[in-house]
DNA sequence: GGCTTGACCACGC
DNA sequence: CGCGTGGCCAAGC
């Protein structure tokens, strides 16, 4: 546990781990929720602190999980009945419209 | 203080 | 939806 919580980092953590199970929230999603607009950042968070929380809750706006993951992923989204979409190669990528969640400031 | 990198986003075609 | 382009933001050196 860090001394400070109220770093950046704390923030997109706070906002990952308030994601219900079955939803899920893009990374521009959960920048906007903390009040900024730096997606790229909380992917950078995720590689490094995603660890300890359900990363795979947090996905790009096209719907797919993080690149390299989705099969990591993909386990995850079975397990919490997270609504998908197949693409006719044998790629998936979760439905926005179902699991994208209404984002919880608080 | 400036440049580079990154699990990104919005827009146009 | 897919691809290309530009832009935004935070962290590291």
């Amino acid at each position: 546990m860090n001394a400070r919580n109220d770093d950046f980092v704390s923030r997109v953590i706070e906002v990952v781990e308030a994601i219900p199970s079955g939803q899920v929230m893009t990374y521009g999603d959960v920048a906007a929720t903390i009040g900024s607009r730096a997606a790229r950042a909380v992917g950078q968070i995720m590689a490094r602190y995603g660890s300890e929380v359900p990363w795979w809750r947090v996905i790009r706006s096209g719907g797919h999980p993080p690149i390299a993951h989705e099969d990591r992923a993909l386990v995850h989204y079975e397990a919490e009945s997270t609504p998908l979409k197949w693409m006719h190669d044998g790629s998936y990528r979760v439905d926005l419209s179902l699991a994208r969640s209404p984002i919880t400031t608080d």
